[in-house]
RNA sequence: GGCGGCAUGGCCAAGUGGUAAGGCAGAAGACUGCAAAUCUUCCAUCCCCAGUUCGAAUCUGGGUGCCGCCUCCA
């Protein structure tokens, strides 16, 4: 059974959706005006999970994530570049899907777009015109008036008269009622991109967007809605009020939210400049190794990315990828032993996911499992390949590949790495038949035909020939590893991505 | 000022009453021409003080320290 930390209630709560085997989901999305930051991968891996793990629960998961494509922050990079505000926001879209793609996140079955739900925003505006819990201001302004909602505040926790009494200096509209009312609709000021509305020309106000899309796509209550911890509030605690005093029934049944992300323990921001794009993570560190790494620590939790912890959960997941290599042939009739071990794995993963997404506790039951293949022999030890399948099952209902790396996949990296050059240069000084006919192969043909000539180098007693063809690759990030049996196996070192 | 979170071995991190998961790093052994990898084993009494309890990392009270939200933010 699902239990699921609730912000509505601050409590793990037993997990029932609307309609028994079905999940709604919305996930908060970015504002497209700039490449994403290390939060959005904690975000979207957290979720990302969370939506695997309630469909291999069975659950038919649908998931919608906007896009904030109309917004004050997009309005401004465009004038500063020159850009049309569209095509910036279009263009930033791909950049997201890019980044996401590469941290192996699934996409969401619909990406609603702000500017394309004008009408439904602006028909919500009007219902809470039309029931006094808006007011319109002479420059075509409409705000929420927060008074009006007698549970405003629930979410975060705030007390309505506190926030009121709290008047920002920089406070520009005294025609608010109320200092904590918020705006639904801005009114639109000369020469800005605008939408016609009852009310004069304007464009959404950022919080309205979610409750109109989620709405639209998802009914009037959805069962799960997630985003960072920062959204609760304002834009969580606003999505409530004005949903709810339009619709008159409950918007979301479970509120969830990550944690942040910091750097060297503060948070990341960019006047504090420790921001860092996704992109410059993954200059440094293999997508996988920053899903484990974000996956080692509870969701809700504040996690550092600092540099030795994602190089620990970087060496830990190949460790894991390795170790499960070696058993994986063994695949003779599952005995009793394994069974056991199997159905062992199952509870303890699944106790562990049920337990508000203890992913940490998830990951732990992987090695467990793992380390007990260890105590296996005869013909037990000989189906040890039966739990690998499944160690690696659970790996990919958290998104992580347990399988040991294709051939094809270090060839890519040898491609990207473009070594080829320099493995022609060391073959050319073990000039023989094999390597001359390598001369036009591809990198990791090279790599194999090195290989050959090592493991012939070796059997002759030739150490010297053996250990310098190893140097070499070495020096190139190749690291091999001679296997019982005679093979070797060669890989790239570090767990970094090509650069 | 209001609201909230956190403090567990060198590092990361689970655990919310029954005697400290897991990973990284480190050490020892097996294997190996040597390495690497792999396998096995070892490695903490939980910020401080006072309570409750047969029993607390876990509950209560009091400290200390760190962080976040209250403005755009995932």
């Amino acid at each position: 059974m699902l239990r699921v930390f609730n912000d509505l209630t601050r409590r793990v709560e037993p997990f029932l959706p609307q309609t028994p085997g079905a999940v709604s989901l919305y996930v908060c999305g970015v504002t497209v005006y700039d490449l994403c930051h290390l939060g959005h991968a904690r975000c979207y891996i957290t979720w990302d999970v969370v939506r695997r793990y309630l469909e291999f629960s069975g659950y038919r998961v649908h998931h919608v994530q906007n896009f904030t494509d109309v917004d004050d922050k997009i309005l401004n990079r465009a004038r500063e570049q020159g850009e049309d505000p569209v095509h910036l926001a279009r263009r930033f879209e791909a950049e997201y899907f890019a980044d996401m793609d590469r941290l192996g996140i699934l996409r969401a079955h619909s990406y609603p777009r702000a500017t394309e739900h004008i009408g439904q925003m602006l028909s919500l505006v009007d219902c809470l015109v039309q029931s006094a819990n808006a007011y319109p201001t002479s420059d075509g302004t409409v705000y929420f008036d927060v008074a009006s909602f007698p549970r405003y505040g629930k979410l975060s926790g705030r007390d309505l008269d506190d926030l009121s009494q709290r008047t920002r200096l920089d406070e520009p509209d005294p025609s608010k009622h109320n200092p904590a009312d918020f705006a639904l609709w801005k009114g639109a000021k000369p020469g800005e991109s605008s939408w016609d509305s009852p009310w004069g020309a304007g464009r959404p106000g950022w919080h309205l967007e979610c409750s109109a899309m989620a709405l639209d796509q998802l009914g009037k209550t959805i069962d799960i809605h997630a985003g960072g911890m920062d959204l609760i509030f304002p834009h969580h605690e606003n999505e409530i009020a004005q949903s709810e005093a339009c619709t008159h029934e409950p918007f979301v049944r479970y509120w969830v939210h990550n944690g942040f992300v910091n750097v060297d323990a503060e948070k990341m921001s960019k006047s504090l400049g420790n921001f860092s794009t996704i992109r410059q993570l993954l200059d440094r560190y293999d997508p996988q190794a920053v899903r484990y790494f974000l996956l080692q620590t509870h969701y809700r939790q504040d996690c550092d990315f600092s540099s030795e912890p994602l190089e620990a959960a970087g060496n830990a997941l190949k460790r894991l990828q390795r170790s499960l290599a070696d058993r994986q042939a063994a695949l003779a009739a599952p005995t009793v032993a394994i069974t056991e071990q199997i159905e062992q794995l199952a509870r303890a993963f699944t106790e562990a996911m049920d337990d508000d997404f203890n992913t940490p506790r998830a990951v732990a039951s992987l090695w467990e499992a793992r380390a007990r293949l260890g105590d296996l022999e005869g013909a037990d030890r000989a189906a040890a390949g039966h739990v690998v399948a499944r160690i690696r099952e659970f790996g990919a209902v958290l998104g992580l590949d347990l399988a040991a790396k294709a051939a094809a996949e270090g060839d890519r990296l040898a491609a990207v790495l473009d070594i080829a050059d320099q493995l022609r240069e060391i073959a050319a000084r073990y000039e023989d038949d094999d390597l001359a006919e390598a001369r036009q192969a591809s990198a990791s043909q090279l790599i194999e035909a090195l290989l050959t000539r090592r493991t012939r180098a070796k059997k002759a007693r030739d150490f010297a020939t053996a250990d310098g063809i190893r140097a070499m690759l070495s020096e190139l990030g190749i690291t091999l590893a001679d296997q019982p049996g005679g093979v070797t196996r060669w890989e790239l070192a570090g767990g970094a991505a090509p650069r």
